[in-house]
DNA sequence: CGGATGTCAGGCTCACTGAAATTC
DNA sequence: CGAATTTCAGTGAGCCTGACATCC
């Protein structure tokens, strides 16, 4: 839905409380916050999940890449080429399967995602900073069931 | 984030419990399933978030049901326009305020917004199946509270 | 005057589709 | 051949800005 800042607004009380529109909002909030968080440092949220997915499992095909992140094969063209373009990791053509890219994080990729791991680290703290820590675990681990339910 | 159906996929450990992560990509399956849900009844989610806030506060002009609902006063146009059309609200200039139109709802719209609340009822349910209702009720209190603490 | 209101015309991002070209 | 891969072009929705005319 279309929502903005709701600082002195008085939504009524059906819709306040109505799961998937909190959902939908809080889900904005944090989107907000890491993307700020993120641009400070000249970064985007795929450019993390990206270079994590990179990182954990290593070199791997753009649609490889897919899986792991989720991000779509046509918008991970893009991201590969601004990761590309900042030196982070380096497409090169597969010798065994023409088709293919092989993507590669470069030692200065590794060094970012040690510096946005740190960030993403505090923004998760300043979505979640309300809470203590036994209730973060709840709210995760409600949200991954939720999640896992609707994945089949 | 971009994140297609991961049924198959194995993102890696650190991006499958990222917070902010779950909460987008939970946030879109939620949107999915009440989207479709109304689409069957040729309904959209500001429609019901309208009809709401005009039945429980009744009659108002189109900036305070920006306020109630959280929706643009530009995007409110088209929404008042196509309940307007479907004849679930009337648009009236006010004789008060002739900057203002006042909408009413109008007795059909009373009752597509009883159907709307038992389909929405429905679909809450949907979302959540997985959990049981106290758990329910813990997620919604822990995202009132995110949601309250980043609206100052 | 400043401020609110309804409206329109865009902006940008995001999720997603489709198709073409190449290679397996 | 059918299937997979990369890439590009484009759609449609959602969020948001800006501006204009009108009226308080």
């Amino acid at each position: 839905m279309t929502w903005h800042a709701m600082d002195d607004h008085h939504p009524s009380a059906r819709l306040r409380r109505l799961p998937s529109r909190m959902l939908s909002m809080v889900a904005m909030q944090a989107d907000r916050l890491v993307s700020e968080g993120l641009a400070r440092v000249d970064a985007r949220k795929w450019h993390y999940a990206t270079l994590v997915a990179l990182n954990e499992a290593g070199p791997a095909s753009q649609a490889e890449l897919s899986k792991r992140t989720g991000i779509y094969r046509s918008d991970l063209v893009a991201v590969i080429n601004e990761l590309a373009e900042r030196g982070f990791v380096e497409r090169a053509p597969d010798p065994y399967d023409r088709r293919r890219n092989v993507v590669t994080v470069t030692e200065a990729g590794r060094r970012h995602l040690r510096l946005l791991d740190k960030l993403i680290t505090e923004l998760q703290d300043d979505v979640l900073e309300p809470l203590t820590q036994p209730e973060r675990e709840q709210l995760t681990d409600l949200l991954a069931r939720i999640l896992e339910h609707h994945s089949r």
